[in-house]
DNA sequence: TGAAAATTGTTGAAATTCCAACAATTGCAT
DNA sequence: ATGCAATTGTTGGAATTTCAACAATTTTCA
């Protein structure tokens, strides 16, 4: 049972979501463990930067927001942003938006609420919603599905079956990989979700930075031909934009 | 030297700030008091919505920060929470949930996560969806629709059709007010929303503190003979009390 | 001024927590 | 199978906190 002691730090978690602090008798209780392992679970998840001991139990660590990533984010945020405006320019036409999931469809979401209106964006997103949602000139809509924990993002059966009965003029979608293959990502998951997006749409647009240059990850999610435009902010590698010319996919490098 | 309690207060405040959590002996030393002072300070705090108590020491109120919000929320959390989980006591036995949107549902979600497992959870709202998933032994599902910012839920007509096809054992439903008529939304997305998951499941509770009592609002998505239960945390005025008995609404007083 | 109220300190017993050491169990690799 | 490492429970004493009761001091205000 390895598994235990990894539920037990994510039910010591939500408790810390819903009570600001624990203590470690309570929680031994609830738990069925005895006090020492909840001291143990403190000790390491405080090593963790995860929460922090009080006397008697734990509180929230300071700086563990919910989502708080590691710091990917901070080091490419100004490649996003630029990639982010590059995208909205290429898609001002657009009147039924479908975006994907990711950090750097995000980026891509807060750019249309800042310079769009009157459009209809659909995503399983989350963020991607909340983000739109700024804008009471958009209309937002949600697709149904499984939640995903890890992408705050909806998938599945529902999720695909709702897309079979939609249209839209261009859909945007992050990758966690660009290889010769066509863009991948790391959870099968969203990249069935992906391909029914694509499937749904006039045009597609993969957003991704140069980190994902010849990265294969698990779920090719689509062929490239199928891949209207690229954006992203640095030359692709040789191999890789041959193989974009070849299949007629527009590159723009922000 | 009246103001001395005054600055006290204010210095607690500021550790408090500093630090996430404080102790009662650190503080006592610091401020040149006894141990004992220090606990009093903490209680009035306490009674004051400022900070809560913990064994040794003290951690800053769950919602005294981020907006400095008016107390209806800090006063009311204890509250939520003892409804929360007297009704999660109450849907022990269900398989498959419905939960609607609004601060006293997300608290019941919190609730649902730490102690209900092998489940599935439908529901329109993010918050709601993003405390569940913290459990990864419960399903959670997410019905589609128009994004509501306000309220971070989805709404609207492809929201009341995917749940025609749905079934529960039991509806989780907020309110903005409850008056003998039934109860009401200040929301009319919102309020037909709740309806159509109430026609879903085979049993049904609305949630609702007492500052709900006779307050009405705009629209009215049940009558009192469709709700089977009502989980508040006092006792209602005796009309409404009443009309809840002529009805045969179980009533639970957290 | 004088008395009630508020504030703070002190004290000692009871309850709780902490910690270190050791034992039991399980999973995993050699 | 055997041995090692990881995980968890148990135990007992030391340290800390809590709580209630009472005393001392200061503040308030009539």
């Amino acid at each position: 049972m390895k598994q235990e002691k990894r539920e037990r730090h994510a039910k010591i978690l939500a408790t810390l979501n819903a009570a600001s602090s624990v203590r470690v008798a309570e929680l031994a209780y609830q738990l069925g463990v005895s006090t020492e392992t909840i001291r143990r679970d403190f000790d390491e998840m405080t090593r963790a930067g995860q929460l922090s001991r009080t006397y008697g139990g734990a509180v929230r660590a300071l700086s563990a927001e919910p989502h708080a990533q590691a710091q990917p984010r901070g080091l490419l945020l100004a490649e996003r942003q630029r990639i982010a405006k590059a995208t909205v320019d290429a898609v001002a036409d657009a009147r039924i938006l479908l975006i994907g999931s990711g950090e750097t469809a995000v980026h891509v979401a807060r750019q249309i609420a800042l310079r769009m209106k009157d459009i209809t964006v659909v995503t399983h997103s989350f963020a991607v919603a909340a983000a739109v949602g700024e804008n009471h000139r958009i209309e937002v809509m949600m697709i149904p599905g499984r939640y995903h924990p890890a992408k705050a993002s909806t998938t599945g059966g529902h999720a695909i079956v709702f897309l079979q009965s939609l249209y839209a003029d261009c859909v945007i979608l992050g990758a966690s990989g660009l290889t010769g293959d066509g863009p991948s990502h790391a959870l099968p998951e969203i990249a069935a979700v992906n391909t029914a997006m694509l499937n749904r749409a006039a045009r597609c647009l993969v957003v991704a930075d140069q980190s994902k240059f010849d990265q294969p990850f698990s779920t090719r999610f689509a062929d490239w031909p199928q891949v209207s435009t690229l954006v992203t902010d640095a030359p692709p590698p040789a191999g890789l934009r041959k193989t974009l010319e070849t299949n007629r996919v527009k590159l723009l490098v922000a």
